[in-house]
DNA sequence: GCGTTGAATATTGTTTACAATATAGTTTTC
DNA sequence: GAAAACTATATTGTAAACAATATTCAACGC
């Protein structure tokens, strides 16, 4: 047992890890776990401001503590939970400021990716997307909002995937992530949902023009009534003055 | 014992957060074995492709395997680290085409942040910029590179941090962090550092002075550097094929 | 009665031990 | 002698027990 120790050194030295290829692999159970609560966020099964209890989250999703503190580590650094030392986790409420400042990045990038997508689109991705939107309208008209909320996702994930650019298309999916919560605001009116359904058609019909105005146009366009569909209701419920009030 | 667990699931519902302040929490253990780890690689006393073993992290830190384990999935989620299922975590080597597509949006994002920045900047913001510029040039000049790496970070993050849009400079900062590695290549050359330095002391002129182009251009100019360097050096080792091989 | 103290409980944070998996080296078989 | 199977070891992943911290509620003194 005495010159074992070496043994660990020298491989570090020598193992310099024999060319793997990520072998695809399968999301942990962490990550599943977090992608749960964030649905229930989402879907405002869980309201801003409640405890998020490790041993409750242990029961409910049948497993060991260790893969729930990870998944909510991994939603707070997505801004979707809030953490204090020694006290525990809570769901995260958005300040009106907070969701113009991320909704002004996302114009930002969005814009950019579109501004760089080669044109002319090859047919089979604009057929994905059309395929994604009839799966989106369906949803839509049968009320079933966690196929709405899924098909809009992939649709933008595609559409801005377009685009090439690895680190754009991570970035733009990590603030839409950051507002997810948000939805749940913007889609209490059918006629959001409506518009979202009209703007998507439009965008497919840009992109199989090559019409790039209109698509930065319909990008920005789109982006616009979620944000306001979301301080309007902060403002009713926590009065006109949009300040940093906590409750 | 029986009627017992009924406790914890009232209390979900009853405490909903009595108003707690972020109460300035230092950084927890794993944050700051992640820092250190990352401060290596940034240094170059890491290579890329070798690996980090739980067990020897632990005994460097004397800590135990729960928040190594955390520190690396953190260093995995900024880019900085690759990591495979049961097989543990290397240094991550960047390609030229990540490079260069981080840059990209670097630069985006950068240029929106000085499009709005409202001007006139306050003195006292830019007497901070000068005095953190005064410590970078006197790092430089020592050699004193991990002074050089953290004097240039907080200069970059005051002035980006003028924009005031929180999560844009947020943005910016977790981009940066991405490339934190490819630094010790761009600055291996004296005369990269001193054309940052000038590039910053010409961004604090234009500051002064109000004036937008200029400083837009020079956030643009000031990126163009370290991404050069990293290609040149990354062609020079592997062959001037920039593909996809790992070694 | 009201604020304060103190014990009981709930919850998170840390440590250790154990199990599963991958790697390296050795032996065996053709 | 080379390929395949097996054993030993290294390393990560999981689980449970333990310790530290915060919260709740009741008793006490003023």
């Amino acid at each position: 047992m005495a010159g074992k120790p070496l043994k660990r050194a020298t491989a570090r030295i020598s193992k310099l890890a024999p060319v793997l290829e990520a072998p695809a692999r399968e999301p942990s159970a962490a990550m599943l776990i977090a992608k749960r609560i964030e649905e229930d966020i989402v879907l405002g099964r869980r309201q801003p401001r409640e405890r998020l209890i490790e041993q409750d989250l242990c029961d409910l999703f049948q497993t060991h503590r260790g893969d729930v503190r990870l998944a909510l580590f991994e939603l707070e650094k997505k801004g979707l939970v809030e953490r204090i030392p020694n006290r525990g986790a809570m769901v995260r409420g958005l300040t009106p400021l907070e969701v113009r400042e991320i909704y002004a990045v996302r114009e930002e990038l969005e814009v950019m990716a579109v501004r760089i997508i080669a044109f002319p689109v090859a047919p089979s991705e604009i057929n994905r997307l059309e395929q994604l939107q009839r799966q989106h309208s369906a949803a839509v008209a049968k009320g079933d909002l966690l196929t709405v909320f899924y098909s809009n996702l992939r649709f933008h994930q595609i559409l801005f995937g377009l685009c090439g650019n690895a680190c754009l298309i991570e970035t733009i999916d990590f603030l839409a992530q950051k507002v997810h919560g948000i939805r749940s605001y913007a889609h209490a009116f059918p006629q959001s949902l409506d518009r979202a359904r009209r703007d998507h058609l439009d965008m497919i019909k840009a992109l199989r023009g090559s019409r790039r105005d209109a698509l930065i146009a319909l990008t920005r366009r789109h982006l616009e009534p979620s944000p306001q569909a979301y301080i309007k209701a902060y403002e009713r419920r926590f009065g006109t003055a949009v300040l940093a009030s906590t409750d």
